[in-house]
DNA sequence: ATTTCGAACGCAAACGTTTGCGTTCGAAAT
DNA sequence: ATTTCGAACGCAAACGTTTGCGTTCGAAAT
């Protein structure tokens, strides 16, 4: 009967077009499209044909635009857009992110800048340009300017990472860090290691200082000293990565255990271990922040902290929704646990008499 | 004097309220906004200033609604976010295509689909939806739904990969893969090896099948024999990596040299290998597709073909702003080079006499 | 003093939706 | 036969832009 199975090309089909070709006015076509119980099955039935047949679909802009929603969630990645992308951290917490804003109907749009000052341009067009409904911003450091202007700006958003000390208002969703590298260190400790390392990323991160703190809190009350050359902190690149890791290694006194703050850096440390046929766990131990399937390829067990990335991700998307849904929803804040994953790559040391 | 600095806060201003304040019509702050060369520098001297004062910024639903363009660009994941998402070729590839569209103030949106229907439905939605200018497709295989579906409907978009055979007016970004794996293996044949394995992803990604013709053809000229046994294409993940990879060890001729077709999969090669004792590169060879930076981390120094994936994704960005451009614009294909990347993870086989 | 003519702007429609309100209309109540 | 009253739809404005065309207006030409 209706044999026109023709590929309408190119221009699309408006829902005027279908209004005309149903003999309904584009209202009720509208209506029919959110399935609304003003209308009869019956006319629902007839529209519904129609949109099949022309092969309609909306148009999201008109429709952001009166609506004023976008169906979209913004990201803000950290700094530099190659330091974030290579660590699996960033591809886990999209996932969370993406599962559920998918489960949602929702699209997610990346910030494209490399420089810190890009990234805030694009965060600006995002907002200001009606883009998207909420933002997911993926750290939390000092002097960032996102988040005040977020903030400033009363516009949804999550921030996964503790934010800074002096700014409340802020919903945010994170590990409880402190607590965490308390946890590790302790399990360090017991094993009767003495001389521990602390490498990790940079101090401007907040959750690198909450890990620090951690630290520190474990070794105080195991009456350790903490060298002050037993703490790194360093930018997340290979060539500050290995410096850091030779200066340890190179030290009247080398660290006999090492708890590193972000899993390439564990890698690398694994790497320069080897070259230096310094034996893990034989030798050396390491225990490292951050699990992610992806160390399952590598060679050496290593024995991480599981910060269940994909639940932050997804926690936050969730978040997000709240907030979009009911603007003057109270702050919160939610804490995803931690879990040490044991593998092999930590040894007992036998007690020393001091 | 004009000390109101008040923070505009929630409710957008637009640019009805900014032509009311300058005393002017909202079509004069359209063509100030877009430097018309009809508007006299006068005023566009003084509606640049309300535009400041009001912190004016473009709702770009309404830009978009009428210049029907969206200055954002889709990217279309391989099936699985979850395997997409690991390798490093992605990180690496949004990045290339996220510099040039940051450049061209585009903005990237990405699916979010963990299945292939999913994904398929992302991408209708963005299409139909009207909420992006082009497409980039991250892969090439058989049986896919998108690209004829984004070839039906005349839609901007760059493939990265060689299109299948039987489809034409593709736009597409590739390496010569059967080329790069023909040297790769004559490298590795002219190390000596006579017993060379080829562990790759799945078949029907097209890039596979490539660079099995290459090693093929290098084989078949050398006049080396490739057993059944020596090649493996597997999906990519931990178990079926390693079940591979035992079963060629295992062999009661096992090969000498791998050739790996995935970053991970060579790490997890490195790993099994590691495990047994056996050593990179004294006693067997291994060489990977697809260099990153990323392997910069690892302790073994992999010999690696540098396939340019930043490159990949910049061009592809390029091509589809050419396309959307240039609608008609003849279908063109960009070849980017490949490099072995030398390092110390084969040896020299002695001569034997057959 | 009138006409001519660009330069510089304004009017108003258009993009494709949504939605408050009004209208129609048939059945039920009077 | 008239009124009442929901159910079911249609009208038209609105969202915030862009842009073709018309209008204004001052200077130059007549």
């Amino acid at each position: 009967m209706c044999g026109e199975r023709e590929v309408v090309l190119n221009m699309s089909v408006t829902i005027k077009d279908v209004a005309k070709k149903a003999n309904v006015a584009p209202s009720t076509v509208s209506r029919v499209i959110h399935n609304s119980p003003a209308i009869s099955e019956k006319t629902k039935r007839k529209v519904r044909k129609v949109l099949k047949e022309m092969g309609y679909h909306m148009n999201e802009n008109a429709r952001n635009l009166v609506t004023k929603s976008t169906k979209a969630i913004g990201i803000v990645m950290k700094n530099s857009a190659r330091e974030s992308l290579y660590n699996p951290f960033f591809p886990e917490v999209i996932r969370g992110i993406g599962d559920f804003c998918n489960k949602e109907g929702y699209s997610l749009s990346l910030t494209t800048g490399e420089t810190e000052d890009a990234i805030f341009e694009d965060v600006v067009k995002m907002v200001q340009g009606r883009r998207v409904d909420g933002m997911i911003v993926l750290y939390s450091k000092k002097d960032d300017k996102v988040v005040p202007y977020l903030l400033k700006q009363g516009f949804p958003f999550v921030l996964i990472g503790k934010p800074s000390t002096n700014m409340s208002g802020i919903t945010f969703i994170d590990n409880d860090n402190v607590q965490a590298a308390r946890e590790l260190s302790e399990f360090v400790i017991n094993l009767g290691h003495q001389r521990i390392a602390f490498l990790g990323g940079s101090p401007e991160f907040e959750v690198i200082q909450a890990r620090l703190r951690g630290f520190q809190q474990a070794m105080e009350q195991a009456e350790l000293n903490v060298p002050k050359e037993y703490i790194k902190l360093i930018p997340l690149n290979r060539a500050d990565g290995i410096k850091a890791i030779k200066e340890l290694l190179n030290l009247p006194e080398a660290p006999t255990a090492f708890m590193v703050m972000d899993l390439l850096l564990g890698v690398l440390l694994l790497g320069v271990l080897a070259e230096k046929n310094l034996k893990v766990p034989e030798q050396v131990s390491v225990v490292c922040f951050n699990h992610s399937e992806f160390i399952e390829f590598l060679s050496t067990p290593l024995t991480t902290v599981d910060i269940h990335t994909y639940q932050l991700g997804f926690e936050a998307a969730k978040c997000v929704f709240d907030l979009i849904a009911n603007p003057e929803m109270m702050e919160k804040s939610i804490r995803i646990p931690t879990k040490i994953i044991k593998r092999e790559s930590h040894f007992v040391v036998k007690k020393e008499n001091k």
